[in-house]
DNA sequence: CCATAAGGTGAGTCCGGTTCCGTTTACGTG
DNA sequence: CACGTAAACGGAACCGGACTCACCTTATGG
């Protein structure tokens, strides 16, 4: 049980190197869908040995955990750039969709996002906040150019797909979360019909 | 690895009392919410050595799988004497209620559940399918009475459920899934304000 | 170039699920 | 009521995998 101070002097340059490779190898390795991937394999495959992945990580779910921050971070720049390449309708379609086929990685970390999840860590709060504002983001630029309804926020957003994605793990669940992603996005465009 | 012959004569006495006492004191620990109670744990409260629990169980999961079984039979029975004792919108009412609180059972194996869907067990797929038969049940009862809404089925009603047991595992989710039934609740009552 | 502290190593420990085989026991039969 | 036997039980041993620790290596600032 380490302790990591955090105003430590920054890593030795190898340091460094060795801690960027555990954490590629072990996204490597959870996105290839291998969810217990064992500690020694990854530590192995970044060039390390056991204890160096154990300098670096207090124990193996503190790095799937760091692994699943980074993931978060990449996605939430997404709509930045989709918004610079597209239509806002458009960029918005195509962050959800990118946002199932993401839950993929959630789909090879579950059981360790269950017991995140169990631990109360901040990780996932954050989490949830940052991928909030990365929807909102996309949802005004979108009703502010008229093709996309104004009354959905982006919390709301977040906890539809919470649900698609929560269907995780049953065999076929990724074409049938694609389906109903698709018909949520229809349901957001403007003038689509509306409850009252 | 046992193979169990479905069509095996009936147990001896001792091994069938064996087999009830170990059921129940694992149902006893994941129900005090210790989500990786040791079989060897279990074993002892339930008077036996590890070595008659793997005769009766071929691994741990498949002794939650077994507890986890039994407990959607014993709930698939409540909407039946609900029933008898209640009136259809009342009986109604109150089995969301105890799904819901049911749902902390989930929350103790929540790991196991994940590993037992990933599985492709039958196991999901017949509870699924059951429960969503006693949801039916109550909601034609309620129908037929004309005090719930009939444009409704059971397995929807389930997905919406799953959607908020979903949720386990966030302080406080107890809570937050009371109030959200009881909307849900409100929403299917006969006379409730409908989307066109 | 040296001192030294940061970093790395990997055999060993610990822990918990699972197996295996010798012993015990229920129960049908003579 | 023995008795034989298959069924059931016990629990020490096994094994795989996460984690530790005492010792070695190396980056880096002076």
């Amino acid at each position: 049980m380490e302790v990591f101070l955090s105003s430590s002097r920054p890593l030795r340059a190898d340091a460094r190197r060795n801690r960027e490779a555990l954490l590629s190898a072990a996204r490597q390795a959870f996105l290839g869908g291998d969810a217990d991937a064992h500690v020694e394999d990854i530590a192995r495959s970044a060039g390390v040995a056991v204890g160096t992945l154990y300098r670096h990580f207090e124990t193996r779910d503190a790095l799937i955990e760091e692994v699943y921050r980074k993931e978060v971070d990449d996605l939430c720049t997404e709509p930045g750039v989709l918004l610079d390449q597209h239509a806002p309708e458009e960029a918005l379609r195509r962050f959800l969709l990118l946002l199932v086929d993401h839950a993929a990685v959630g789909k090879g970390m579950s059981g360790v996002l269950e017991s995140i999840m169990a631990t109360d860590s901040p990780v996932f709060d954050d989490a949830r906040t940052r991928m909030a504002g990365a929807l909102s983001l996309l949802l005004e630029a979108g009703s502010a150019a008229g093709t996309v309804r104004d009354d959905v926020t982006g919390p709301t957003l977040l906890r539809a797909l919470g649900g698609i994605c929560g269907m995780r793990a049953t065999a076929g669940w990724l074409v049938e979360a694609r389906q109903i992603t698709a018909l949520l996005f229809d349901g957001l465009r403007h003038g689509a019909p509306q409850a009252p």
